[in-house]
DNA sequence: CGCATTTGACCTGCGC
DNA sequence: GCGCAGGTCAAATGCG
């Protein structure tokens, strides 16, 4: 399993050795413009330290040719045609850019509305629904709520549950996973929630949450199943009668080779399951850090596309996390924590009938809450292909895959931010990468989205095109923390913005 | 030898 | 009530 398998025949990871070049920019390497003009002393430190194998690469490849001949009109047309190829690079280059620009402009001003429309969200329902809502959900029929995040979200709104089942997909009986992302840019990046209220569903009633652990609180209150005797676990029990059946449940889906994916925590695996309809089996695992965590997770592979890892987890963690964990911890938490903000009971968060009071899907841009009506349609399952598809769980899924065959949407990418952002849920096992971005629309810092993960070097590096002068921020960045890690961080950054 | 994994048995809930 | 499926247990087994 050490071997790299490369989904993506790309010859990006091949070439790179114990460095992986990230590239970003349609392959082109941004650097060589350095050789022509003098790059900032952060980025030029950076590329000496990290990319040196590409520097390299530019070094030798001119100098042979250069060696052998005497003639200085040999050398001006050797240097012409640097020059010429320099350009036509630089122009692609440029290109890059702006498609780069646009996208970050789009996410951050997405990000922007979305977050000012959770406020209006939270604020309106907090005025509508101060009470609690035990028996309001106890009488309700089941209600199926579909969660799905991307950019284009109010013209590919799903309008009826006919539209959600018909969305092909990974899935497969009830084909129910909505993935809602740019068709242009190939980038796939579902939040996919399927979310049924049990008929008979008990309350918590957990006032105190923080605003970052009121998913985990909610998670651990319910974990140990109903089925589950849980004699040994002590305390666990009472769980078990508080609220036996609301447990979410956060699935992630990525790309990966290995047996499991690396989430920084220790697992011990307690039982293996064919499940029906996956000729896979269903391994689970116990969180072994602490002996009474009542954390949880199954893994399964996808019966469509065996590349694709499903992992879900359940319950919280009552210890402290390692640092590699916490990205996946906290970001399973946010991810829950906007699941159960439509049903929880919480008094803090916002009210069950928020989500069941919406009768037509609501577009925080980019931020689709879909609403089904369990009696007009069939249940929301989970397929067969994931984890988890007891309809009883609230479970929302994080698809950190990129696109697929499995996807509606156009996998014919030719955004390199794309297949960045794919990338990165699709190089496993973590592996130290560079990538280089210039942001002609960054300021003075940068994206907010990227932390101290990154290892950051950024400087402002003037571009010069022809017949157009722009000025525009190089940020390099590299990292020795896993793709999966960092993705995580940017989607709690920017799609949850815990 | 200790720990993790495997695997068949068992339990529980649910649908018919 | 019965069968099925999901989930868990625990003895057996494997491995370092």
């Amino acid at each position: 399993m050490e071997e790299n398998k490369s989904f993506e025949s790309n010859g990006d990871e091949e070439s790179c050795g114990e460095e992986i070049v990230l590239q970003v920019g349609a392959g082109k390497r941004a650097r060589e413009d350095d050789e022509m003009k003098a790059p900032s002393p952060n980025l030029k430190n950076f590329m000496n330290c990290t990319n040196q194998g590409v520097v390299t690469t530019n070094i030798e490849r001119s100098s042979p040719e250069s060696e052998s001949r005497s003639s200085s009109s040999a050398k001006r047309e050797q240097l012409d045609n640097q020059i010429g190829s320099s350009k036509a690079e630089m122009e692609e280059v440029m290109e890059e850019n702006q498609r780069l620009k646009m996208y970050l402009d789009r996410i951050l001003k997405d990000y922007r509305t979305l977050q000012m429309q959770y406020r209006d969200v939270i604020q309106q329902e907090a005025k509508k629904s101060p009470i609690t809502h035990d028996h309001q959900t106890e009488e309700e029929p089941d209600e199926i709520f579909a969660l799905s995040l991307g950019r284009n979200s109010s013209d590919r709104l799903i309008k009826d549950e006919n539209r959600v089942i018909k969305t092909p997909g990974r899935n497969d009986e009830s084909g129910n996973i909505v993935e809602v992302g740019d068709d242009k840019e190939g980038l796939k990046l579902g939040l996919d929630c399927k979310f049924q209220v049990p008929k008979k569903l008990s309350i918590d009633s957990s006032p105190n949450h923080s605003p970052e652990n009121s998913l985990e609180e909610a998670k651990e209150e319910t974990w140990p199943p109903k089925t589950t005797k849980n004699v040994r676990e002590g305390g666990e029990d009472e769980i078990t009668q508080q609220n036996p059946s609301k447990r979410a449940r956060v699935s992630v889906r990525v790309r990966c080779d290995t047996p499991t994916m690396n989430d920084g925590c220790q697992w011990r695996k307690y039982g293996q399951k064919i499940a029906k309809g996956n000729p896979c089996p269903r391994a689970y695992y116990r969180c072994t850090v602490a002996p009474s965590c009542p954390v949880r997770k199954q893994v399964q592979r996808c019966a469509e596309d065996m590349s694709i890892l499903i992992t879900t987890y359940e319950g919280t963690h009552n210890h402290p996390l390692p640092i590699s964990a916490t990205a996946m911890a906290s970001t399973t938490s946010a991810a829950a924590s906007m699941l159960l903000s439509g049903s929880s009971t919480s008094g803090t968060g916002p009210s069950p009938s928020s989500a069941a009071t919406a009768a037509t899907p609501s577009n925080l841009n980019g931020l689709n809450f879909y609403l089904s009506d369990n009696s007009r349609s069939k249940p929301f399952y989970l397929p067969n292909s994931s984890i988890s598809s007891t309809p009883s769980f609230p479970t929302i899924t994080l698809d950190l895959t990129s696109s697929s065959s499995s996807s509606s949407s156009s996998s014919s990418s030719s955004s390199s931010m794309s297949s960045h952002l794919s990338r990165l849920g699709t190089n496993f096992p973590p592996r130290y990468s560079t990538t280089n971005l210039n942001f002609s629309s960054l300021e003075s810092n940068p994206p907010d989205f990227l932390d101290q993960q990154w290892d950051l070097t950024y400087g402002t590096q003037p571009f010069n095109k022809n017949n157009n002068q722009t000025t525009t921020n190089s940020l390099s960045f590299g990292t020795t923390q896993p793709y999966e890690t960092l993705y995580q961080s940017y989607l709690q950054k920017v799609l949850f913005k815990t």
